[in-house]
DNA sequence: AAAGATGCTGAATCTCGAT
DNA sequence: TATCGAGATTCAGCATCTT
């Protein structure tokens, strides 16, 4: 291909460049238009509740923001289909251009719209990570007995492609769980008590305002404190309220007047959390490296001493330079550990083990206590 | 339209009539040339557990080092979306025209393919009833920490059309409930045990075979005794075996020979109406666990609030994820009270005590008040 | 004999930064 | 962009062995 290819394939479109972010503020009128505004590349998760009352004689729009008419014999209801996925697949593409290139994109639904909306996630590029359950603890009964209790909804989490790296803070999650790994199934009640908004007339501002728990554990799992979450169907500001509370950004999209006025209210009422408390768990992927090296060369461990594992299978000597060396051969903690097992890699810090006061202890309780030494 | 038109559009193909329906059987070959062997509108019910297209890369390594045995058979491989929903549309089309007018379909999936797979549905006009989620009481974990646990997979379940009747036994699904109405979440075990098909070598005969009491459940559900069952991808049989157990016929499609061998043998052993299977469905999983963090994303507790242990000697702060931030660290709840005590475990839940009317209180009431509020 | 220890396994899109 | 090496990473259920 001539390089001038090259040159020219780039500026097809003007690029948008850094015009600052409307951070902290809701964009009144359509989302596809109000995304167009907002520079590439800008924003670092996106959470989208788009309207999925398809078939329920309720309202579809178009993207050009015209009415569908609700319909029933067969080839409206491919047309149907036919604009859900034109809207849908008009919203993405937006959304694809303005995330960052390590961001993420949650989008939530029911059977009603959610596997077109995976559908066309897929077929964009992105790339799923998790499909994630919400059980409603109190879903609205079956009233006529016909089908199931209608009593989940889905979420899809999905990265900007298949190598595309991703904000996950497995560490936090897992502590948030009892230290046992998030599942992919939620359990959350319905939205409703004091936190459900309500209007002068006492009925509900909105007709599908989620839970906070769930925009806050949305939040914990796949942002971090700063970054920038935007919400194209913001309706009342759920995702607004959190974000602030958890110390995000926010900017939200929404066409109704009367459903921007209830979230600038609930928004302006929300407390932000003290900043000591966001910060989550530092996952040791994060914490300062130490090497084996440095706790040889000061002292924590002398060259000559004898390592085993938990079992005392295998037996091995530090040398002077941090390797290990032994029966099994010789080399770093790591790689030796995975030599005498037999296995394709190894953590030898935890493999490791040294004869301590009451028994075996792992390596790892020494480079504890060095951290503990030596961290501010 | 010319009339013409009308008389001449049904006669398009020459209908497959009324040949004697090869029940409990199994029809070794593909799906889609085994069920256009079939008559039109002969079928009540179809149940696919189809490939799940899952695109893995390379290896896979539990912590311990030992391997994970994946899913690499020949025929979970596609080379593209495109050509997965080719594949999904040709055998949909067939199951659409051997099922009766009031017939329904169940098709299991993962987030890999279900959204293709319901997109699908959609579009060949079935009406999508329910979506199903079954959650996996144990599923396998996400060994490297880098996604939520993959705990769950989705079943759709569709009728022939919005206005089509369909079965729908409310009231044994009910009874089966404890007097409750079933909802759209069902958690079942994955299949192991003594119920898993395991050849000679004692490695498994199948590598996804389905635990019977989730078909259990779908056929007690959607189907009446007598009912034909046939199953496109029947694997080792679990639909026959269960057709068997209930009462209902079947017919089973499978291309190798392996597994209609295996199949075989299990329906010939399986006994119809095994009242035990059917009591241990009935027992409901209820031993509610609850996480601190569940409490903090709930407002049960705020994070800033204090906490210590019953004599005062520590002190600690909540923060957002429900991990604890003191003079000994921080950690979980259990984590930091084993740490500030030099213990190796902790009961977090009645170690840390909380300010409250008439003195300190243990959190434990705190997660009992939870129980209590969302408990039915 | 009972209780505890150990080992194996399940539809899984499973690391990251420096060079 | 590919390669290399450090080092982080698991839950429930069942079968079998040990004390």
């Amino acid at each position: 291909m001539p390089v001038i290819e090259k040159v020219r394939a780039p500026s097809r479109r003007k690029p948008r460049v850094a015009a600052p972010l409307p951070l902290d503020t809701i964009l009144r009128g359509d989302c596809v238009a109000a995304m167009k505004a907002l520079p590439d590349a800008s924003i670092d998760c996106i959470f989208a509740d788009p309207p999925y009352n398809l078939q329920l004689g309720g309202e579809l729009f178009r993207p050009d923001g015209s009415h569908v008419d609700a319909v029933t014999d067969d080839w409206d209801r491919f047309d149907t289909f036919a604009a859900y996925d034109r809207f849908t697949r008009a919203w993405l593409k937006e959304a694809r251009r303005i995330l960052k290139p390590n961001g993420t994109i949650w989008v939530i639904g029911s059977y009603h719209n959610i596997f077109r909306v995976g559908t066309a996630v897929q077929d964009m590029g992105f790339w799923i990570l998790n499909d994630i359950v919400w059980r409603k603890s109190n879903p609205m009964p079956n009233f006529k007995g016909t089908r199931f209790t209608n009593a989940h909804e889905t979420l899809i989490w999905a990265s900007m492609g298949e190598k595309a790296r991703y904000t996950f803070n497995y560490r936090s999650l897992k502590t948030l769980n009892d230290e046992l790994q998030m599942r992919s199934d939620w359990e959350f009640a319905i939205c409703s008590g004091a936190e459900r908004l309500k209007g002068e007339d006492g009925h509900k501002v909105h007709p599908t305002q989620k839970p906070e728990a769930l925009l806050y554990r949305v939040m914990l799992a796949a942002t971090h404190p700063g970054d920038v979450v935007l919400d194209p169907f913001f309706g009342t500001g759920t995702t607004g309220a959190v974000a602030k509370r958890l110390g995000r950004r926010f900017i939200g999209i929404e066409r109704e007047e009367a459903y921007i006025a209830a979230a600038e209210a609930r928004i302006e009422a929300a407390l932000p959390l003290d900043e000591s408390l966001l910060r989550t768990m530092q996952a040791p992927r994060n914490a300062p490296r130490v090497a084996f090296g440095t706790l040889v060369e000061n002292g924590m461990i002398a060259p000559g001493a004898v390592l085993t594992d938990a079992k005392r299978r295998w037996r091995v000597t530090v040398r002077a330079d941090g390797s290990l060396a032994g029966d099994g051969g010789e080399g770093s903690i790591h790689k030796l550990g995975a030599a005498v097992q037999g296995a394709p890699s190894c953590n030898g810090w935890t493999f490791w083990h040294i004869e301590a006061e009451g028994g075996l202890a792992p390596i790892d309780t020494l480079r504890q206590q060095w951290l503990l030494a030596t961290q501010p």
